[in-house]
DNA sequence: CTGTTAGCGCCTTCAG
DNA sequence: CTGAAGGCGCTAACAG
């Protein structure tokens, strides 16, 4: 079967033609990876020079592998996020492997494909100590899964997203002061009836952007009544089918709130075809903002989430994690970090 | 420094715990997860169920790293793309992910952050044996950095662009054509006037376009002048910035063809911000279809990439080199896909 | 069917 | 300053 693959060079074959030890070279090639200025290097300026010519000559490449293997960590952090096409997980997610980077960290991004089953199975694949570390967004409302693998000792912290069954360090944004201030904002404006669209009660994120409604909602003297909710469902489709529904109420509310974009997407793409006057008198506030916001043309507000933020925060907190854990330190109370939303104004008349 | 990982529990304390040898265990645990069915098993079925619940009974963990550094493969791939935040990208990596996954690969997504420098450094760590085969999504035009990671060892595939001082293996959209129907789409509409708007004609995708639109528009009889070229980035405030002076212009095009969606998304930005009539009297087809499409005021046609089947692709060729490296086959010739387009016309009347 | 053995490539004491 | 030697945890011959 030949040879596996291209260069087989190792630290011996470098040793070899240097005339020194593998010692020396692990030495030679280490030493200078973490001291790039090389001074104080208990190894003579003559080995490094002949280490170094070697292994250009050879193109000798470090084994990453074995080197793992040998420290017992890959210096990788992996991120789970239910999918990849989501601009709201891959800002956060680039923003982490930017902080990761500066600790000499890779960031491995891994999908459990919005499936909890798919998720456990992903979790336990790099939880084989292909990675010193996990951040995860829960795909469902529970995360026993989540929980064991941490148990098994690979820190895990969540983010965007708490599941009931772990106890973890967790990242989110202030989910509840965001849908506040948007809903209060509406309020300000003169809307009175206002409807909270979308929302599997089951997430943590989605009750608590409910509380926010309601907290503002109460606060303007309308209680919120049974009538204002239009939960279910946090996906396109679910939001086209509740636009689809309010259009055929006798009394339709005044303005909306989606639970996130995604059922703003699916409420706008219904209006869109309900043509010109449905769209004229809607007003929608939504969670989630990204470059396409300003286009949705009954979106009024939106409420930006701090992606790159709760991506540093993550990193941060994964590898102070992963420095206790294999310094055998014990784990510290779980925490949980609240970062706050900005709300974003959109201006009408473009159409 | 105390215990590294929580568990360290190995093949040799299930061993003990299961009065086998290491090698027994080894077997029973890899024979089960070839075989699910669990037939002819060079191993009796009493000590399978010894090992398996001692497994259980410890905790036993797969230690992937050193299974991949005795097997010299880490069975992953990975995908390094400009960025994370892109629909086209991460569309076309969960496709890769979902392909690679039914021939029991990971996928490792990672981004060179729009920069060759940063695109060579990730690539020269993914060589170092973490991943067996890499599919590039180019920053920059130019690719010998790309050729060496190939030249020594690693099944490098191409996606999306092609670029010069490498001949690898790549899966491309039809680019050319693509844009030829777009503006042909325009020209049936009765435009006349259009302009080609944005693109970097160093990166092989953007010239290819362009020859597209060159050649839609000598069909029509109408000559691609100078004047009809408004090049120049594919970032989106090269698309405002573009569509600015497009505005400023006495005798603007009737019709505008936008290079990408980025370019696409600064031009609709900017022809926002000049209100209803500009809006009205521009009409754009552009590159790139997104959920978001639809929303685009001024959007008549967008040409849609088969990001999902150029993510198939591309899993299929880098496999098939990684099979062929391993088994010792020489290289055979670079390959080049190329994959068809999909005219989207775009609704109007909605404003 | 099962155990023994020999590394995969690297790092890191422990002695010079 | 440098070399020799012992594994990290796993798998794959090769013998029983």
């Amino acid at each position: 079967m030949a040879q596996k693959k291209g260069s087989n060079v190792t630290v011996r074959d470098v040793a070899k033609a240097a005339g020194v030890s593998t010692a020396t070279v692990s030495r030679v090639l280490n030493i200078d990876a973490s001291f790039p200025g090389g001074r104080s290097v208990p190894v003579s300026s003559e080995a490094r020079e002949r280490v170094f010519s070697a292994a250009a000559l050879l193109n000798y490449t470090t084994n990453h592998v074995a080197r793992s293997l040998k420290k017992g960590s890959t210096r990788t952090i992996a991120i789970l996020a239910p999918e990849l096409a989501n601009d709201f997980f891959m800002e956060l997610a680039e923003a982490m492997e930017k902080e990761l980077g500066a600790s000499g960290y890779m960031l491995f991004v891994a999908s459990s494909s919005n499936s909890a089953e798919e998720e456990a199975r992903r979790l336990g694949v790099l939880a084989e100590r292909i990675v010193d570390g996990i951040v995860v967004i829960p795909a469902a409302s529970r995360g026993e899964h989540i929980q064991k693998v941490a148990d098994r000792g690979t820190p895990v912290v969540l983010v965007d997203r708490l599941v009931e069954g772990a106890e973890l360090d967790a990242v989110l944004a202030d989910n509840e002061g965001g849908a506040f201030e948007a809903v209060s904002a509406l309020l300000a404006d003169g809307y009175r009836r206002i409807a909270f669209v979308g929302g599997d009660v089951s997430l943590s994120n989605a009750r608590e952007r409910l509380a926010g409604f309601g907290r503002a909602m109460a606060g303007a003297g309308s209680g919120v009544g049974s009538e204002a909710l239009r939960l279910g469902g946090m996906g396109i489709e679910d939001g086209y089918r509740l636009m689809d529904a309010l259009l055929a109420e006798a009394e339709p509310p005044e303005a909306l709130f989606a639970v996130n974009l995604m059922v703003h997407l699916g409420m706008e793409r219904r209006l869109l075809e309900a043509g010109k006057e449905a769209l004229e008198r809607t007003a929608i506030a939504s969670f989630d903002e990204t470059p396409y916001t300003p286009f949705m043309p009954a979106c009024r507000y939106s409420v930006a989430q701090p992606a790159a933020a709760m991506g540093v925060a993550a990193a941060r907190l994964v590898l102070e994690r992963v420095g206790s854990a294999q310094s055998g330190d014990d784990r510290g109370e779980p925490r949980i970090l609240r970062l706050p939303t900005r709300l974003v104004k959109h201006m009408r008349g473009r159409c």
